[in-house]
DNA sequence: GTGAAAGCGCTAACAC
DNA sequence: GTGTTAGCGCTTTCAC
């Protein structure tokens, strides 16, 4: 069995209290005992029991991490940087998955709170209104990140309205006429929370009206129907149209869409994704995007939710800054 | 505070005891008491303190998962299965990220350890002769997914080298007559243990001795040097050059050196990469690869660590199918 | 300076 | 059937 400070202390003729005192280098030792049963902890290899330690104070120095898919490499980077700075300010994390599923995800929250951990930082599908009341009533704080889930939950991410309007400028200034967003259902017709994208589609209707006046019914493709975006994109030929994707995988889909279908980009057809992720890398053309800075998002979570659990305040929300990335297909 | 088991018994007039018994189905309750408890539970919303229950069990049906890098998508995959899969098993897993640095893996496990995971799963890159034998004198049992680091350690994944060698006889067999290798330092020159890069590259060997006799020195790009690929496929012409890579990302670097080069794919060159990554979904020219049944191999690997866990006899090794896949570049 | 003792919330062995 | 007790390994308070 492993080593504990009962035994450390049984060879140092000492009392376990005593052990407490000179491994957390906390006075009323002598110099000599603490030196005798700091060796000893090193020779036996001593290493806390940290479910004892946690049982008893109450913490567990852990942060659960709730994420929608980790094969999304926009998410993957997010858990990478969140953890990596949580090991920085003291805190290990446990990692979630939920597969974009709200049962699961209300399932790894419990996990987690019954792991004990300190903090969770989440990004929710979840769709009730009773769904944020009972995140606030949990008895560890939470952080959101991407979808907000209502004003009362903290929440770290971007303007995704705003980043969508200039993403949508940026298209028309690349002389597109025509302008159609590809986006999944939306929270009236879903059951998910999908903030962020409700959000992104938001924006861009701000920039068709701001141009074109109030009312007009917006292009939409649903994200299961990619292929209609060729015959959408001829029957507008030969003016310009641009795709608005509100995911830079739906983007993606819409570039493969295209591909054979005769239609030169960017020079017919404009595509904009939306999040930058990684694997933008490998694809040509180079797709235009909105680059988020998933690396101050993930400590700007993580700052957040550690200033909670200390108790100190912090603002509810924290918006982080966003790019428009010209590319070659806009 | 939490609900405790204390404060059932005292709202049902009943001792602790009793309510552990009628809590976890044993026998030894009445069953008018038995429903009495499991409704105050329920009323109460009761949660047994997990870390309690673990301190004295000496078990918390967690799983530690020590990965090498989650923005890696055959990576992501794995762990997402992997935590489906111990879901499913009845266990909680814990997912780390070691940055492919050897230390880092040390810490993690170490964490996981102290966590008192019952089993953990790393994918490692830890070199050294000593570190096997510091993994098997851990009080927990260690399955190693995709480098093999011992025979005395756990392992699950693939036959690196046989499918290395066909994947060049693949080459072959398509028409290219000069093959070259594309991979990362091997162990004799690195500080990372890659075994499964290193037995590629021996399949990659096994194949051109098997044609041309020993002794030949085969052709090897660095993967800090893709670009190399260019002037070596033009050397060669017109005559035509294969690249086998050891990974998909080296693949796609290969490619994108290749991409304003002149040079055609498939005709004057051919590229060969493996893994067969999410990402090649949406790269064109679709990428010839190496599928690795990921479910397969994550199954096979929470199996064989639950098996550990439960003390059952395991086969020390586990090597799952793979499968050439043929694509537009080979 | 140091030791003794209580307690975190749970389980299990043994009484009755 | 049910209650009592000891104990998992740690921290902390209060004596001495």
């Amino acid at each position: 069995m492993a080593v504990t400070s009962e035994e450390i202390a049984r060879r140092c003729g000492v009392s376990r209290g005593t052990v407490d005192r000179a491994l957390h280098g906390r006075d009323g030792v002598s110099r000599k005992t603490r030196e005798r049963i700091l060796q000893a902890a090193e020779e036996l290899g001593y290493r806390p029991h940290v479910l004892a330690r946690s049982l008893v104070l109450g913490r567990t120095s852990t942060i659960g991490l709730v994420t929608l898919d980790l094969r999304n490499s926009f998410i993957s980077e997010l858990v990478t940087h969140s953890e990596m700075h949580a090991r920085r300010r003291g805190y290990f994390t446990y990692v979630t998955n939920t597969d974009n599923e709200p049962e699961v995800e209300v399932d790894c929250i419990n996990h987690l709170i019954d792991r004990r951990v300190d903090g969770i930082i989440v990004q929710s599908v979840h769709p009730t209104k009773d769904y944020a009341r009972w995140l606030t009533g949990l008895p560890v704080p939470v952080v959101a990140i991407g979808n907000r889930i209502s004003p009362n939950v903290h929440f770290v991410g971007i303007d995704d309205r705003g980043a969508a309007y200039e993403a949508t400028r940026h298209l028309h200034d690349r002389g597109y006429d025509r302008f159609v967003i590809v986006c999944p259902p939306l929270r009236h017709l879903g059951s998910e929370n999908i903030d962020a994208q409700e959000q992104r589609y938001l924006g861009f209707l701000d920039f068709i009206h701001s141009r074109t006046g109030d009312g007009d019914e917006p292009n939409v493709i649903q994200t299961k129907n990619l292929s209609q975006a060729v015959d959408i994109a001829r029957s507008n030929s030969p003016a310009r149209t641009a795709f608005f994707c509100t995911s830079d995988i739906f983007a993606l889909g819409v570039l493969d869409a295209l591909r054979d279908s005769g239609l030169r980009i960017p020079e017919d057809v404009g595509v904009m994704g939306f999040d930058n992720i990684d694997t933008l890398r490998y694809v040509r053309p180079r797709l235009a995007t909105v680059d988020q800075e998933v690396e101050t998002i993930s400590k700007a979570a993580i700052d957040q939710l550690v200033a909670l659990i200390n108790k100190e305040n912090v603002a509810a929300q924290c918006e982080c800054p966003y790019q428009i990335v010209p590319g070659e297909t806009a």
